[in-house]
DNA sequence: CAGTCGGCTGCAAAGGTTTGCAGCCGAAGA
DNA sequence: TCTTCGGCTGCAAACCTTTGCAGCCGACTG
């Protein structure tokens, strides 16, 4: 039933190679031909076939973006970014979540990667060296994670975590309590590396609560842990946790910002809506999206892998470029000065 | 570089067609031979490439899964229960965002006819005739709308909507508004329909406002026109709008449910959360996404369209399921009883 | 007028897999 | 002992497209 690049040649009278160039190298085919080839295949419903294309360029045009949690709203700007950018380049993104399971993250990658270019890994969950084997089965990008040699795009967390605690000691805090992330993240690993040095910086005493779910359930089973270690200000992993957190705390008795003040990360849309709005580490996750289909794509041109690729000759130079995108820290309504000593913070 | 099944053939001393048959037809090749060659497939990190097997079969073992906009909560229950289902089956999902864009929605489902077997289209935007006539060109399973002799799977809003003007009428509200969706929504003719029936048997007088963004944005921008329009309830068309109009009142000195009852739809997990938490209709999203893949699956094994299919002889029948599911209404705290005549709602 | 060149097109191989058909071998039945 | 049969395997065509190479033709150069 559908159209093959034969019926067109038939159809217009030239030889299937030609009809070919029509599509694939337009500028080697003289005008008339091609517009009466054109002609023919807008006629007969003619797409080429992708498979067939992809079973010799060895270029499939499309790229594998995996995910922990689609759910999470941190993820669907950077989705839809590398969608519209890999669309502006004529390709197509493969969307993929492992619902935070670093097992179900390894056997998606091998499973997508034959049937991509491609693969961006955002906020892996699985070791660096697995990364690094995964890299060379196909190539592969990492976003919000830095690994030694491999392109990456990462946000500075770090950067932001330190001018959230900064913000939190200019408020008189200095009992904080820093809301760890999942297993396996390198963003946690950086959050607390900052948060550390910029509490011990400011005379603060940083508690460290975690490993944690990164969700709304995940902050709110806290609120008790939280409020019973007397901290004045937590810093939590992601602006879920907050959330969660905080409705949580409501749900104690223990009130936001009144008694305690509240940090989040990501500056997900919820967090202006929310009451209180929170205060939040905004980062730049549609660049990042784009970005990361940018090197990929780059990266992929660079050293073809195709059938007719002359072998590893030439791709060895490995730009491995690796991007950090600056945070900005914006203040809202989930911080406040600490509260007047005496009082535990219970609020009752 | 990477291994093919030449390459296992000759490492494990049979025909390819033999290493072929050890993935594609296990049944038919003698035990020894089967795990001599997968031990040989396995040592040389063989995996079938799924473009040649598509080029033959005429099965890419891809679905894709089209959707209004992966930012609104509501979907992605929706994409992970489709692409946990697709996955089952040895299935990938291609997810794909329109941006609620009608003719963004028409390219994409063209750009993704010839690298997948069916589409799943959810929550369309385009018109009945464009999905009838997409329908042709390749599989398609159609939730969150009706069309004739189309698969479809539904969620029962009109149900849900009289569900949620009763309940209001129950709590003495007779002066309700009900906020549109956007435009080309079947949801949303169905929740108008439903809603203004039921407003009618109550005697009650409904107004209809819209259409509107779905989102937090457009909830909050009718506001105003709801504070005016002195109704003492509301039922949007989601819980996204439910939020942003709750905020926006709130800005403008209404409280919610104190002088405006409202009512979503959705039950998204943010409805739970926000405060005050929300009175909504509960959709089963998840199980609408794993009916629409066995469905378009089901329908894919019914009317083969492979290279080497004998024609459309067998596939007329067409199954043209069409589920409806059901919904539920869950009362929260952002509906009360109708305010005091003598005040006029607006709080002041 | 001979030679060259450039633009365009045709030819055919190649890419990795599936699958109908045929053949092989050993065992069971006559 | 000769068939028959079934289980397994090999053979080769087919799927649709891309691409290096070669050939054609007309035009320009010397």
């Amino acid at each position: 039933m559908p159209a093959t690049i034969r019926d067109v040649a038939r159809a217009s009278g030239v030889h299937i190679s030609t009809v070919s160039r029509t599509f694939s190298a337009p500028h080697l085919v003289n005008p008339e031909t091609r517009v009466r080839v054109l002609a023919c295949a807008e006629d007969l419903g003619y797409r080429p076939n992708r498979a067939a294309r992809a079973l010799i360029t060895g270029r499939t045009h499309n790229i594998g973006l995996i995910v922990a949690d689609i759910a999470n709203p941190f993820f669907p700007p950077l989705i839809k970014a590398a969608e519209g950018q890999a669309r502006h380049r004529d390709y197509h993104v493969f969307v993929a979540d492992t619902n935070e399971d670093p097992v179900a993250e390894e056997d998606l990658v091998h499973a997508l990667a034959k049937q991509v270019d491609g693969v961006l890994l955002c906020s892996p969950r699985m070791s660096n060296s697995l990364i690094e084997q995964v890299s060379r089965e196909v190539p592969v990008v990492v976003i919000n994670r830095q690994v030694a040699g491999l392109p990456c795009v990462m946000m500075d967390v770090g950067q932001g975590a330190r001018a959230a605690i900064e913000h939190l000691l200019g408020l008189g805090h200095r009992r904080i309590a820093l809301l760890g992330g999942p297993r396996g993240s390198w963003t946690a690993r950086e959050m607390r590396r900052a948060a550390t040095a910029a509490a011990r910086s400011g005379s603060a005493e940083l508690t460290v609560l975690g490993p944690n779910q990164p969700t709304e359930t995940g902050g709110g089973a806290l609120a008790e842990q939280v409020r019973r270690s007397g901290v004045t200000a937590v810093l939590a992993y992601n602006d879920l946790m907050a959330i969660g957190l905080i409705e949580g705390l409501d749900a104690l008795g223990t009130r936001v910002p009144h008694d305690v003040s509240v940090v989040g990360v990501d500056d997900i849309a919820l967090s202006s809506i929310t009451r209180p709005k929170l205060t939040t580490v905004a980062t730049p996750t549609a660049a990042a999206g784009r970005t990361a289909v940018d090197m990929l794509l780059q990266l992929d041109s660079d050293a073809p892998r195709g059938a007719r690729g002359r072998g590893a000759a030439a791709g060895d130079r490995r730009t491995t470029a690796q991007v950090m995108l600056q945070t900005e820290l914006v203040v809202r309504d989930s911080t406040g000065p600490v509260p007047a000593p005496g009082r535990d913070g219970t609020g009752a």
